[in-house]
DNA sequence: AACGAAAATGGTAACGCTATCATTCTTGTT
DNA sequence: AACAAGAATGATAGCGTTACCATTTTCGTT
């Protein structure tokens, strides 16, 4: 393997020219650069990653963290880790999926999801310790963390909006039965749509319920014994997976007699039937962003960013006009 | 940050004595290994990786190359990468998913899957002149090229033996329309089954695709204007999920008219209609497999291992008794 | 107690790169 | 032609680890 030495003597140069040949071409005379690039090409040479990192005291690697509660197989994590390997992959670093915090490991920088309050904190206060930047998909007020999260209160009232534009009032909403952000911020923009299109927000139409297919179908058969509901609201596309099996069971046709919006947009709903009305997470885009700026964060700038970006809602075949 | 000086000056010994702590604690006394153990962990001590590579000769990163034809984010594709990462990630190696062959980069070895036969041996040539180890997803003769497969000839033949043994005798096949060592195995294992069972093999029934769902569906209506087929064995999961509709939209009731398998197991099919019947190649295993095939070889073991490893029919609802 | 072999430990030089400071070469101005 | 100022280049040290060889310690045998 060539080394800068190799090059350097080819060229008849000295290394630090050959360095400054790859890190800062324009303090290099261009007949000078030239004849280093040429003899580059001609060795073949590759920088070595490992020296590059040991002396500006980088590793090269960030840490992913996922915890395992999230089903990495789903394309909604797929899409997301996509997006940060596609920034990071051109840029030379790499990256690892952790799925526990416990697993601690020397990186460059943090990119973390799905993390409760007291857990970012956690976070937080390791990697400033390291001096380790953090960025988060989701949202903290914590100081020098990078944001970004989807817009769930808008999410959320686009959904309900959708299902009172069709002529529903009696809409239910099954929440996913944890303290997060977006819990609170789905149930808000749920409220919110009542709110907006002036109607009043109905009492004992929200339930929880854990965030799988089971959960989502015991929550729909609690919620359809007691009062008459002719649409549901269902905080993840998990759930309303659940929903729509329930309701079929209870003998109810989708969406002639019950309209589903779930949440998320997990994707290859190909032969689905129905295929689920659902506000879709733009997570590529979201996994790219915050690839970069965490390394902008890494490159010194030292912005602070708390970003929200709008999701979009995917009409399917699950909400229908309310009958009369 | 604590490097290995800072624990050998705590410690009262040399840093080469703290760096056999950590890679030959046999060859220290037990009760040196113990204070110096002490010491890393009161300090916090983490072993600069970087620093680790430069001196071994080592990049810490593996290069998966995936083609841009696969569709990263399904299920398929996750299952396999994230098999890779579970192993990599234990001993401290990171991944790279390069998209494109001239994406060239320095790394200790290679996951390769999806490429045609000339493409692999210009890698082998590559990989050999930097002398860094390959194993590929697939099939290949070439020596020191570890290869883990699917056994797609009893993977298809399993898939045609369902249909055989549902009644069916006028089945089709719709292979992919690419040169791979997989579309051929596929075949193979199509005409196997109707050789096991005593069967001729028919003339004129199979048809080649473009690997996408427009492919499967003109295919299939391509298949159905001429011969009367009861079934179709689809060479991939995407190839059937066009055949389905194709068959729908010419009146045909799945499975009642027409019975189809693919082959992949994409997952997912929470609410399809009908679920494919198809059969599941286990790529999580494959890509566990496959990262601790590469790690014995990069730590010198010089084994020379062709496996193939028996995927499994998943039973759905696209396949039916033939009706008389 | 003296000796030798084996076990345990240490000193020093790499690995390939960049940072820092020093030196040489250009170029424009007087 | 002389000079200053800036551009271009170079020499050297050090990043944190392991390899190689040298030295010290330990322990059983005579």
């Amino acid at each position: 393997m060539a080394t800068m030495k190799d090059v350097a003597e080819a060229a008849k140069v000295s290394v630090i020219t050959v360095s400054r040949v790859i890190n800062m071409p324009d303090k290099v005379k261009p007949a000078t650069r030239y004849k280093v690039e040429q003899e580059m090409k001609a060795l073949g040479f590759t920088p070595n990653i490992a020296a590059k990192n040991l002396v500006s005291r980088r590793t090269g690697i960030i840490d992913v963290y996922i915890p395992e509660s999230i089903d990495l197989s789903n394309p909604f994590a797929m899409h997301f880790i996509t997006g940060i390997s596609e920034v990071l992959s051109k840029q030379m670093y790499s990256f690892l999926i952790l799925r526990n915090r416990t697993h601690k490991h020397l990186c460059d920088g943090y990119i973390i999801t799905g993390l409760l309050k007291d857990e970012i904190d956690d976070f937080y206060r390791y990697a400033l310790e390291n001096k380790r930047p953090i960025v988060l998909f989701g949202h903290t007020e914590l100081l020098s963390v990078n944001c970004i999260d989807v817009n769930n209160v808008t999410g959320a009232s686009m959904a309900v909006d959708h299902l009172i534009n069709l002529g529903h009032k009696k809409i239910a909403m099954i929440n996913v039965d944890e303290d997060k952000d977006y819990t609170i911020d789905r149930l808000a923009g749920y409220h919110k749509a009542f709110k907006d299109n002036g109607l009043p927000i109905p009492g004992n139409s929200v339930i929880n319920a854990i965030n799988n297919t089971n959960g989502g179908y015991e929550a729909t058969l609690r919620l359809l014994k007691e009062e008459k509901f002719s649409a549901i609201f269902c905080a993840t596309d998990t759930i309303a997976l659940g929903a729509i099996r329930a309701a079929r069971d209870l003998g109810k046709e989708i969406p002639k007699d019950l309209s589903i919006v779930g949440f998320d947009g997990l994707g290859h709903q190909l032969l689905a039937n129905p295929v689920i009305t659902t506000v879709q997470q733009p997570v590529f885009r979201i996994g790219s962003m915050l690839a970069e700026l965490l390394l902008d964060q890494i490159n010194g700038d030292e912005c602070s960013i708390k970003k929200l970006v709008e999701p979009e809602l995917l009409d399917g075949n699950s909400t229908a006009v309310i009958r009369e």
